[in-house]
DNA sequence: TCTACATTCTCTAGTAACTAGAGGATCAAG
DNA sequence: CTTGATCCTCTAGTTACTAGAGAATGTAGA
């Protein structure tokens, strides 16, 4: 039996996250000490490498929880397994083929700058003018989960 | 003199995301009528398109921030907006980097299935077993935003 | 045994960029 | 004069965590 610490260790999930897992419901609730510590079996880390691993391979914790539910249940047909896994990378392609052209537009926007002050700039420009893109681009989030303390810089409305 | 839902249709923004822009201060505040409806004046409209386009290029609303104070005043050196631009540049062409990785796990994740119950599901155990990667494939979050209701299906711990 | 220090516990709140809804006021048209 | 659209403010919810408070417990060395 190993303590949730070690857990992490072995899963390198954080300790937060393992108990944010079990209060979601996407991990049994473990056995406790006596003075209430939790005690984790086997299982329970093969469960969290399964979740960590379907995570890094973009798929939510709704996903998730139906692969989980799959796997607890070894008679029910694989369909759905391939259906959550087939419809995740559609949508990676989608969000691939949607980056590019942003890419692409971003590309040209970059190239434009001659330096200079602001009033002049190209980039500033550019970016006012959606006209001028040549194809369209639509939403977007960049956010991978390199970063830290975003501090919010609070300013009244001017 | 625009009201706040013309404006909206205007530069595509729903109303309360105007608002929202207006309390971060990405937005001076507007003039009111007697009874305390907002107005706006064609200047609001460009900032909020230009804010809109930014978006769409999937700059955060800090690096717009910043570029809305560089326009604001244009003796300012452009190096910035163009720093911004670039730094965005390069996160995008990580996450497609990221992303094309992703695609290719999950492609021979998806290949290996064929059909059956999920004992002897490939899908499930391919998601089980990282060691069998090809590559390293880092976080992610695929997110786009056409989605409305996830619909919490709240379970407790089995 | 005493004392540090590490680990654990629960609970609350914060992150990004909105969206949804409550509950109420005001406006424009018929 | 009434109906329906639009507007107001405020609160809370979304994803998947992370950070911190404040308290209890575990462990190792002197």
């Amino acid at each position: 039996m190993l303590a949730i610490g070690a857990v992490a260790k072995r899963t390198g999930l954080k300790v937060p996250t393992i108990r944010f897992y079990e209060q979601e419901g996407l991990l049994p609730a473990p056995e406790r000490t006596e003075s209430g510590r939790r005690l984790y079996a086997e299982g329970d880390v093969r469960r969290l490498s399964f979740i960590r691993h379907a995570r890094a391979l973009g798929f939510e914790l709704e996903d998730i929880r139906s692969l989980l539910d799959l796997s607890d249940d070894p008679d029910r047909p694989c369909d759905e397994a391939d259906r959550i896994a087939r419809a995740h990378l559609v949508a990676v392609e989608s969000r691939i083929a949607q980056l590019r052209a942003l890419q692409r537009e971003l590309t040209r926007i970059v190239k434009s700058c001659a330096g200079g002050v602001a009033s002049d700039c190209r980039v500033i420009d550019a970016l006012g003018d959606h006209g001028a893109c040549e194809q369209e681009h639509e939403p977007s989030s960049t956010r991978a989960r390199t970063r830290q303390k975003p501090q919010r810089a609070k300013r009244a409305g001017r």
